[in-house]
DNA sequence: AGTTTGATTGGCT
DNA sequence: GCCAATCAAACTC
């Protein structure tokens, strides 16, 4: 079964990013769609978990397209990734931030006391809000608990890049997609910067 | 076996 | 604007 989805996350990662803008992800009664996404591709990119090769937290990226990845981060949050390209490129697509379309209340219950249009900003906002944590990493986004929708394609013109948000490596890689005057597309924040490394000399 | 760090968020100086 | 929270994974002996 080689469906639409199948195709399209198996091209690039630079076309698959933006082409996700607009598609619908799902758990249970909660779905999102999907309004900023970030590129990050494999091994020739130090912003990648998968830049220094497999290991047991990224080896899903390595596998075939259509596949979650979500990773745990600061010690309470959850992030997660559409795996895409052919299998053993592991290159992914981060889900940054979407408006809930579906399960309001559910997702307005796990958020707290915040307005709708922030229940999905931000990644791990966004995985709070659709209920997604490590449990979850592998799921097959075609027939799993987690589903992946595809939209119509977003408009080139309605598309706007810029650098990822706190990256330390590659900073300036235009790799962040979203959807032009989205209320729900997050800040910009850069990487903090490491002590003792100064910027100049 | 011990240390460092982080694809973030929310609360407060 | 700045900074603490909090721990799994990666990295370094």
């Amino acid at each position: 079964m080689n469906d639409q989805l199948t195709d399209v996350l198996t091209g690039p990662v630079l076309d698959v990013a933006p082409r996700l803008l607009g598609a619908t992800l799902r758990h249970g009664e909660v779905a999102v769609r999907i309004t900023e996404v970030e590129a990050y591709d494999g091994p020739n990119d130090p912003g990648s978990h998968a830049f220094r090769g497999p290991t047991p937290r990224n080896r899903i990226m390595f596998g075939p397209s259509g596949f979650l990845y979500v990773y745990f981060v600061y010690g309470m949050h959850h992030c997660c990734n559409v795996v895409c390209g052919p299998e053993g490129t592991p290159s992914a697509v981060l889900i940054r931030a979407g408006e809930v379309v579906g399960g309001l209340e559910v997702a307005r219950a796990r958020r707290g006391d915040v307005a709708d249009r922030e229940l999905a900003r931000g990644p791990a906002s966004l995985c709070r809000a659709l209920g997604i944590d490590l449990t979850l990493t592998g799921t097959d986004l075609r027939t799993g608990q987690v589903t992946l929708t595809l939209g119509d394609p977003v408009p080139a013109d309605a598309i706007a890049s810029g650098p990822r948000v706190g990256l330390r490596a590659a900073p300036d890689w235009p790799w962040r997609f979203w959807i032009s005057g989205a209320p729900s597309v997050s800040r910009y924040v850069a990487a903090k910067a490491r002590p003792g490394t100064s910027p100049t000399r």
